[in-house]
DNA sequence: TGATACAGTAAACAATCGTTCACTGTCAAG
DNA sequence: CTTGACAGTGAACGATTGTTTACTGTATCA
């Protein structure tokens, strides 16, 4: 008599309805990696998840697994999903500011998001370029603000680039006049930037963040 | 005949001439550890670092921890010092754009800062809101963008709140007029807002961020 | 009432971990 | 040339890891 049981249906840990219990432990692992930077040993997890035998561990982590909530890399040791898909900063997003203001403690840790993974596609050709002067102010890009630049990305016309016109770096839009690209400051202070040879992209602004409160 | 190595002050190893393949091969580290998630054990360091000996890597390892690169946790487990400081997305932070752009590859992994690190002091007090409306487009905050926002922060004057006046909940400057905090919008268009009764202060936004290019 | 599945305990297992010891070559200073 | 410091090799070590097996209690359902 053959069990089978690898490749039988799985119909109880279908990714949606997890019970309570073992919600609230992957919360457990996810916190402390948050707070330690690695994962869990068997031996802490007892501690974490309030059992006596690593045994009781394997079990509940095991089912982790088989949901989906944590993955071995090639050389069996443990890795968080959430480690992957949001990987450190775990922040809560909430509607709206017009649209009412949700209790902070309804949400769970699982569903949030990092700002890193929400704004940076391609960390590797992606760097980050502090602002400075004032031809972006009408689309909101003020001086000292920081700008994500991705510089795998083909340039599109409507994008926000840093540029090299005739010798200098520039943040502008990217537009399109008589077939040939050019430059345009939202600041109407500033016109138009018809390169006289050269137009080089150095890459698309994917991103811009701006940071209040200089005392943190 | 005592040495005593640990008490004698160490001139070699004081964090700022660390010879270059040390520096290189803590480079290996933290990329193993971007891409992993997790810190390589010692038989993995032996191929990053291109040495056939664990004794080797215990060795460089060591010196890293003088040195102050590389730390240890409680346990005895290994933790990146770029771990804890700008955790996960590693970033070039390069000079402004009016002031000329640095070649790309020139500069190092070390000095590369997260964007959640970056903005975010306390995590957990900390969540990220939407903004609708364009009661504060003239202070560079847009609709669509997303504000992070910290709850343990004391409001101050000046300052960008959530905040509640009679029933709405709304994103404002913090001012104060004969003694009392009323909230303005940066838009001329919405006036000073007095509140009647109540205003209750949600959190301080510490910083705003905005995503181009959603496709990604 | 009995059968069965589930959650956890307790003890053992090989494998791998980080560490240590003894040794070899190399390079610079005296 | 000698000497010492340094970088690396190779083999051993206890400790701890993740995993497996056997067993206990408890709740559920027929």
């Amino acid at each position: 008599m053959i069990i089978n049981a690898a490749n039988k249906p799985n119909k109880k840990f279908n990714m949606s309805n997890i019970d309570k219990k073992l919600k609230k432990r992957l919360g457990c692992i996810n916190g402390f990696y948050t707070d330690s930077k690695r994962m869990p040993t068997y031996s802490e997890m007892t501690v974490l998840f309030g059992v006596k035998s690593k045994n009781a561990v394997f079990k509940i982590v095991s089912k982790l697994i088989e949901g989906g909530f944590l993955q071995k890399d090639s050389k069996g040791y443990l890795l968080s999903t959430s480690a992957i898909t949001s990987k450190v900063r775990f922040l809560k997003l909430l509607g709206s500011v017009e649209a009412g203001f949700p209790s902070p403690a309804e949400e769970e840790l699982l569903d949030s998001v990092s700002i890193d993974k929400l704004l940076i596609k391609n960390p590797n050709s992606s760097f980050l370029l502090e602002i400075s002067g004032d031809s972006m102010t009408q689309a909101g890009i003020m001086p000292k603000d920081f700008a994500i630049v991705d510089k795998s990305l083909t340039p599109k016309e409507g994008d926000i680039v840093i540029a090299r016109v005739d010798g200098d770096w520039t943040i502008k839009y990217l537009r399109k006049e008589d077939g040939k690209y050019i430059l345009e400051a939202a600041n109407p202070k500033y016109g138009r930037i018809k390169p006289k040879q050269e137009l080089t992209v150095a890459g698309v602004v994917v991103g811009t963040i701006r940071k209040y409160r200089q005392c943190g």
